[in-house]
DNA sequence: CCAATGATTGTTATCGATAACAATATGGAT
DNA sequence: ATCCATATTGTTATCGATAACAATCATTGG
């Protein structure tokens, strides 16, 4: 830490002041078993004093392994990303590894050109966060020869694939919904290209057939708070709708608030049921009855499955889903008592403010 | 991309292929203008052919740049590290960068650790995007050499600083409460060792004692909504408090919960204003009063200047702060026209589900 | 005492690209 | 025709590490 080097010191400047070849102190660096333990402190001494720092540039070039990790998320700010990006990080972390995230937009030319950046770098492995429905070909093409882990997707597409099983998700929401006494569940789904938000459309939709329910129209929003509102105003506005499954969280806010600005209550007249439960969801009025995903532990598991396949790249197709559980809290009820009696009013907007 | 290659296919296949040098295949790749247009077809054409693809460890490696940005984060998963990861990953995105994002928790050890391993990865720049006030002299010396932005940091602390006016989004916010005619405002602040944080308690305190106004006693929270709701349940217990200023919108979501379930309205008993403008804040209720910043816009900016400062490292110091917003929403009001006279009655807790 | 074994260190080749320099060809201008 | 500037291509050295192999030394068993 004495000089100022023009540039930094690499290991041959090290194996000089120490008297030692280069290769030596490779060994020394490595933890190499037979290394005498008297040039061991030399070289470390050397190190210490020339602050020396490994190179993984050069490192990654010889040996292959770059040591780190590719992840591909969509440019969104919501909660599961910013959430599965973090578990993604800790593990990579833990297991030795870096980083490489890259974002693409929602189309098949973006998610292309996002892969082809994180192939250019040269990392290890991929993980694809981005539940795209279409480009599975696609991608499986362009990764080929790499180990990939999918996140979300349905089994099947890559070498492997984590998340969490969104089947059950949609299924339980729907039925404790159904327990507590409604006829049938709307629906308000994710983007029909996202494969989650299809799969629990799916699973909501077999629910409501196997218990015999009347199968309702399906709304759409993007995941934004906005489109929750959006599609909440209709809802409301529809007196037959007692119980609303959302496909988010986020969405389920929107919805809330668009129902009562409707002059609804929430849960009384009707109750809402949300997917994530974002750090909020405990925190709004009322508190959102929701399904937990631990995004955070899938994208540890993710980076484990990854790093499994780097150093075994034989074991193909392992996949791995995780269970979501049900939080019951404030934004669900029995339905109205006097609902198939009841005169519907004209429901009218009104800010509480 | 018709044969499969044991390694992927080099430069000197590339060359061989057809029938050049390396040499000029590295000219053609990197579009030098000396090339004749039969070759650099031909060398196009095996590119093709052979799917060769760049590996940017070598080149990194000779050219010492990797066209990597390092990216420091706090181990959360907010909102403002969320939209802030974004925002640069897209303006890294757009200068031809990919980002090498590496976690850390908030202390010294954790700090220079995540640090170091950016340091490793051998990024061209760094990215401090975690203000921790206390680090600043050990981070300067960690990354004396290689291009540094300090977020939301103030000023100086590094090469260069780049962040929203926190003392303007505090003095807005708070000044907003006065002119509505309460008599002061309580603050909810952030955890003490975020620089940010400290810049809006300072900011608040000052406008306070500018307008004249009694100086209540802070409480700290962690940015969480449960520490927003376990300080709410303290504020609103106090009949004094009519006006809070919360550090974050997170926090103020557990504020608002917290004063439902004591049986307060907001904003008719009590005004609350956040910070930061959330996807979520327009959709509580009441939707949020709060101060915009654009993370997203910030961290694009960031990047841009970064790279400003990886090709001409002259240029030192250099800062740039954008100007938040008040975004004026629900949940704020004039103080209830009876708070001087009216007996306060003693609140209870009321859960409203 | 010698061969065999294992510990310890050094030498050389290599990863895949680019920089710097060298060489050749081409096209006017003189 | 000669020479210089420019266009085009090739050769060699290099970035900083590790792998593979070679060499030396000490120790142990026969």
């Amino acid at each position: 830490m004495e000089r100022i080097f023009t540039r930094r010191p690499s290991m041959r400047d090290v194996a000089e002041a120490s008297g030692v070849s280069a290769q030596t102190v490779s060994r020394v660096l490595s933890d190499h078993r037979n290394v005498k333990e008297t040039t061991r402190e030399k070289v470390l001494a050397a190190v210490e004093k020339l602050g020396y720092r490994h190179n993984n540039t050069a490192r990654a070039l010889v040996t292959g392994r770059s040591k780190t990790l590719g992840v591909l998320t969509l440019a969104t700010k919501n909660y599961s990303r910013a959430s599965l990006s973090l578990g993604i990080e800790l593990g990579a972390r833990d297991a030795g590894y870096t980083v490489n995230s890259v974002t693409s937009t929602m189309s098949l030319k973006g998610l292309t050109e996002s892969v082809s950046r994180l192939l250019l770098q040269g990392v290890d492995g991929i993980i694809l966060a981005s539940p795209f429905r279409e480009a599975a070909s696609t991608i499986r093409r362009l990764t080929a020869g790499i180990p990939t882990i999918t996140m979300g997707g349905s089994a099947g597409t890559c070498n492997g694939s984590v998340g969490i099983d969104q089947d059950q998700a949609a299924e339980l929401a729907t039925r404790h919904l159904l327990e507590l006494g409604h006829k049938t569940v709307w629906h308000i789904a994710g983007p029909r290209e996202w494969s989650d938000a299809s799969l629990r459309e799916e699973s909501w939709r077999r629910t409501l057939i196997e218990a015999g329910c009347l199968l309702p129209p399906v709304l759409y929003g993007d995941w934004s708070p906005s489109s929750g509102h959006r599609n909440g105003l209709i809802l409301g506005t529809n007196p037959k709708v007692t119980a609303i499954l959302v496909a988010s969280d986020e969405m389920a806010f929107g919805v809330i608030r668009a129902l009562t600005e409707l002059g609804l209550h929430v849960p009384k007249d009707v109750s809402v049921v949300g997917i994530d439960d974002i750090d909020l969801a405990a925190y709004s009025t009322p508190p959102l009855t929701t399904i937990r995903q631990s995004f955070e532990e899938t994208g540890r598991r993710a980076v484990q499955h990854l790093v499994g396949l780097i150093n075994k790249p034989g074991m193909t197709n392992l996949s791995s889903m995780s269970a979501p559980t049900l939080i019951v809290r404030g934004s669900t009820a029995p339905p109205p008592a006097d609902w198939a009696s009841k005169v519907c009013p004209k429901p009218h907007r009104q800010d509480c403010v």
